[in-house]
Formats: structure tokens, sequence, C-alpha cells
DNA sequence: GACAGCTATATTGTCGACAACTGAGGCTGA
DNA sequence: TCAGCCTCAGTTGTCGACAATATAGCTGTC
């Protein structure tokens, strides 16, 4: 795993395959719950049935698909049941994580996320939605490095943010969720900056909380 | 991975590789910080270079060893600081499966424990060092199961419980904290059995802390 | 018509060989 | 002496072919 302290770098050609793979699935190119065959995949990106293999098994680590011995693999399938169990790791993981981040980030660490909150809220002020999906997802990655812990850095990281962000993007989310998760945010920063462990992870968590509970209301009324 | 609804069962060659592979690892028969060559792992394992190949990337998953492109594979080594952020985990994650188990267990499951938990009472009485490894064990996975959380039971049985059984083996715990830890878990699943989620939860976060202090100690006085 | 068993086909699992890369050691030239 | 380059052995990455397995469809019997 690439560890992700920064951005992940493709150096294998398994590696690009990967990646490739695990976007199209993201972005829903390929249908969510559809068959993956390894010799159709081998041709269709040019490379063998190894690293196409490499690949699949990658992902199946990721949960992004799911794989049967002598079977074969599938992509997982987006349900309601599966996103609410997607929150309640989240909401341990990252409750964990902003209580590390206000035990160990460094101050400047501290001042340069405060800068990221600040420049959002001019975004936020002329109303431009850019904020949910760039923004959003820069903000819990800070946190989460800040924690300085490299397993809670993995599992969010390299696993469980890229199905979140295939939540996201295959139910289209964007959302009037703005100005309210801003505010949020905010609150979490300044328990932080104040190195109040206790208060950070009650926030964050109350807030993946309502981050899940307003993504449901969106499932069960199909609005796009 | 196999979901671990019960026993991991092996079904093709790479699996059991796999399992043999893993448990060489975490009962030290393969050191800890010690380089894994793939030829030579394919030799003495008597199968073919993919196969190791692919019992080692699933090793990666689990974060048993640390892989570096065109290098290798070197299998982790324990350190006090790793063995912090594990158990950092451990607590983010059991405390939520806790509560989780006190919302969705069965009223079997919920009796079954209580059994399990009863006949452990037998022997921590006639002074069974037994109970630490084995019944340990026992009582976190079906605490995990009952959560009936596939994330959850994943990241925790089919990951970090393998590095978490690493650190025991090759530190030899044992350890004097039986009986407290008995009654640990006796209020957890008293908590569980009332359905009250907020108290499974504090009280099982309070129990992986204090099992955390007690192997931090023993790390820092090499008893055996 | 339904069901069990068999056959055929397509897919996955496994293998050995070749290509590409890394790291160590020695060599050259200042 | 030392820095930098180069060579080379050994390792990992990639490939195509073969073996083993599961699924679909057919056949024959009840």
């Amino acid at each position: 795993m690439a560890m992700s302290l920064g951005i992940e770098q493709p150096v294998t050609n398994a590696d690009k395959t990967f990646f490739q793979l695990r976007k199209d699935i993201v972005e829903g190119l390929i249908a969510s719950g559809s068959k993956l065959s390894e010799t159709e995949l081998s041709t269709r990106y040019e490379v063998s049935r190894a690293v196409i293999r490499e690949a699949i098994n990658r992902l199946a680590s990721c949960h992004l698909v799911e794989r049967r011995a002598n079977v074969g693999a599938r992509v997982v399938d987006l349900s309601p049941d599966g996103l609410i169990q997607l929150y309640q790791v989240r909401e341990a993981l990252e409750g964990m994580a902003a209580r590390l981040a206000a035990r160990n980030m460094q101050d400047e660490e501290i001042a340069s996320l405060q800068g990221l909150i600040d420049s959002h809220f001019n975004k936020v002020k002329d109303g431009q939605s850019y904020y949910q999906e760039a923004g959003d997802v820069d903000f819990h990655y800070r946190i989460v490095l800040g924690s300085k812990n490299a397993h809670l850095i993995s599992v969010l990281i390299d696993g469980l943010y890229h199905l979140v962000r295939m939540y996201r993007v295959q139910l289209g989310m964007a959302g009037p969720r703005v100005t309210r998760a801003y505010d949020e945010h905010r609150n979490i920063v300044h328990a932080i900056a104040n190195r109040d462990e206790e208060l950070a992870e009650i926030l964050m968590r109350r807030h993946i909380l309502y981050s899940k509970n307003n993504i449901e209301a969106k499932l069960r009324s199909p609005s796009p």
C-alpha cells in the first residue's frame, strides 16, 4: 500500500491498472454489481491477465469488488444498508482520528488547516457548491493524516474513502448541506486548535452522523 | 476476503499458502523485520512464484508485511509505537462494534455469549491462565460478529486481530490481568443484554485501553 | 413435464520463462 | 582519497500457455 503520505504515485504497470480500474469503478464507468472478466479486462486495458489479477486483488482489499474462488469478481453493489454500515465505521475511525489530530498535529499543520477553512468561507458565501466535493474531501484528509496513525490513514484513505466517493458519485450528491457542514468543520478545527481531544472526537462523530442522515434521505427520494 | 462468518476455509493453493505464511509470521517462525524473497519462499513452500506473490500481496493488505515496488516485501517490525497505534484503532472499532452489538445481536446470541462468560468463570476461579488467549479472542470475536457490520468484521477479524496476536505471541503475553479482564467482559455483556449502546461502547473502549496499558507495561520491562 | 446426470465450454488458478529494474561493488578520473 | 559512473548479479514485474474448476445446456429417464 502506498501509505498515502501525499499523493500515491504509480510505478509499476499493475499500479496504473489498479488506479485506472478503481477510477472506472468509483465513477460508475464499470457498473456496480457487474462481473469483472479477467480476459476481457486484459484485452480492454491492454495488459496481461497477471496484472489484471493483481489489480482485482487489490480492489478486493478495498472492498470495491468481491471475489469468489474459481468463480470470479464482481463490483460491489450499492445499497442503503451498505451505506449505513460504511458511515458507522467512518464515525468510529474519524472520531478517533480527530481525537488523535488534536493530540498530534503540529501547530503549523493546524494553522494550515485553519487557512483551508477560511478559504472555504469565501466559496460558501458565494454559494459555490464546489465545496462539497473537493473541499470536504481535503478537510477530512488533513485530519486523518494529522492523526499520525498509520492504520487509521491506511484504512480510511486507501480503503473506505473510495467507497464513500463511489456512493457520492453514483447517487449524485451535491446537497444543501454546504453551509451547515462548513460550520461543523469550523468547530472541529477550533477544538483541535484548543487541543481538546474529547470535544474534537465528539464533534467529528456528530458531523459524520449528520452527513449520513443527509445522504440517507437523498437515497430514499431519488432526486437527480 | 473470506468475510469470516465462522471459520475461513482454504480452497485454492494460494489460500493455503497465505494461511501458512500468515501463521509462520504471526508466530515468529519468520522473524519480524526479515525480507521475504519470492524465489526462496516458492522453493520452501513448494509452489510457484505466482501463488507466493498473491499470498504476499494479501499479507500486505493485512499490514503484516510491507511491500515496495521493484524491491520486495519485509515482515513488519514490532515497536512500542506500532502497538499503541494498533490499540488506538482497536479502541475506536471495537467500541463501535460493542455499540452495534447492543443494537443488533439476537437474544439467543446474547444468551450464548453470556454462557461463554459463565464458562470462563470456572476457569478463572481455578486460576487457569488458559483464559487470556483463547477465551479473550473468542469473546471479542463474538461481539465483532454481533455488530453485523461487514466492514467492521473484515477490518478487525481479517486484519488487525492477526497483528494483535503477533504482538501477543512474540512479546509473550499471559499476564495477571485475567480476573480483572473477566469482570470487564462481564460488564460489557451486561450492557449489551440491557441494549445499552452507549454504555457498551464506553466499557469496551475502557477495556481495550486497560489492555493496552497492560501490554505496554510488559513491553517496557521484558519479563519472560 | 421435471429432474438427475453428463458433456462442453468458458473462466479462473497455476506454472515456468523472459524482461525490467535495483543495489552493490569495482573502476575511472580528477 | 573520494565522487561519480558503470557493470553485473540477483530480484521483482510481466507474459503466454497449460491445468483445474464451475456454469450452462443437453440428454435420457421416470
